[in-house]
DNA sequence: GCCGATCTGTACTGAGTCGTACAATCGCGA
DNA sequence: TCGCGATTGTACGACTCAGTACAGATCGGC
């Protein structure tokens, strides 16, 4: 059988460990490829997977009373989805579903408990993910109690853009305003701001970044702590 | 020397361990006094110590670019302050300070680290809390999304009446105003709108809290699910 | 008992967003 | 090529809350 080459490995985490570590993973990994709407994590069901992304991006929502959703947290490639399972919790009131397709490396639940236990590299390495998404979801916070919509979509899609190649978002701007928990057409409002300040470009379904530092000024501060502890702890951002 | 009794002991986390691991602990602990404003973590600074509360209440706050404040968590003797260095973490952005007087057991980092290094049950439990930390964050974002003042404020003094003996919070408008990031006079509007509702009756520089399932209902339903998580994972709220 | 600081109550205008409705546009499949 | 569903653009009134200002109430210290 032929030992795979940790060069090979998209996702940052996994890339970070050191080859022993990682070949300890990719023993028990197995490769997945994540559609658009796949529910990687069901609300209050048991998590029976940890998934590690190589592409795609994750969401993590929840339902609120009126059936409405709002995220709570936002994976790509630099991180993984089952933070609870490394927390020694079986499950989650939220769910995470995928929202840009992509590829994964994936854990079954026992054997990534038992992963973690015997390779304590990995277990620090997966704690600092763990506390960098703790960091995201207490921005969001912020961000949802202190930003305008148009600074929060300007976070939005610099995270998105963060975890995707190239510059094209697929989103739609009722998915958009599913994830802020806005109105939609104030998301449509937003977007042509930012396009009239030239940080993006708006197209049917897709959105397309432009510049990076326009859409940055546009979120006012709301974007980039999370990141930067992300480089200082685990290394190159994606 | 005597050995101290696990029945004395009030915070939740160390109760739950059994008498071994709970030894462990008080070892290397050293009970101290919280002193309203005390900054237990400052921002940006290397996390000195492990804070675990016996009585009192401690908030996680953020600065916004503004020198506004608003708070990410909230922390009773239902855990403990510090859950970066669990996760191998040696400073967060973030600053927690205390917002009722109160107890603690405190433990230096280093001693903590060796701790949890050697007793798999107590950093097992701790990171429950971790966990049950983040829901209490990711809710907050989802408060701060969705919800209006008046039911944040609900929210806001239920969570704080979990973690405070007595229905006495004292607490003023203006501090409310700013651990949920909003306007002085609109908390002032708002407890107006509690206490006609018989939830509440307000005092200066203090809320009684009469009726809980009034509150309750005047959280409309942003309350709640943290709470239920924590019984769940480790048993008997405070 | 008085004074100054703190806290609370109230008022006004404006910005931001909501909820809703409906028309225009786009893209895919028949 | 046509038609239909999905997506986007626009409008309008209503409501929440921001920002600000200031007066009254309350408390603690001298």
């Amino acid at each position: 059988m032929s030992v795979p080459s940790q060069r090979f490995v998209r996702n940052t985490l996994l890339g970070a460990l050191d080859l022993r570590d990682y070949e300890a993973v990719r023993a028990v990994a197995e490769p997945v490829s994540l559609a658009r709407r796949d529910v990687l994590i069901a609300a209050g069901q048991p998590i029976t997977h940890v998934h590690f992304l190589e592409s795609g991006v994750v969401s993590e929502v929840t339902a609120t009373p009126g059936g409405r959703r709002i995220e709570v947290n936002l994976t790509g490639r630099e991180g993984f989805v089952g933070v609870p399972l490394l927390l020694d919790v079986d499950r989650t009131p939220y769910e995470s579903f995928v929202q840009i397709e992509g590829e994964a490396l994936r854990v079954e639940g026992v054997a990534f408990l038992r992963l973690i236990q015997a390779h304590d590299a990995l277990r620090r390495c997966l704690s600092l993910y763990a506390y960098v998404a703790h960091l995201q979801t207490a921005d969001t916070a912020i961000s949802n109690g202190n930003h305008t919509l148009e600074e929060r979509l300007a976070r939005w899609l610099l995270m998105c853009h963060d975890r995707v190649p190239g510059d094209a978002l697929p989103v739609t701007h009722a998915f958009l305003s599913t994830m802020l928990g806005v109105r939609r057409p104030g998301v449509t409002t937003a977007i042509h701001s930012l396009e009239g300040a030239g940080g993006i470009r708006a197209r049917r379904s897709q959105v397309e970044v432009l510049d990076r530092e326009k859409l940055k000024a546009a979120a006012g501060g709301s974007y980039g702590m999370p990141e930067r502890e992300y480089r200082r702890l685990i290394g190159v951002a994606p």
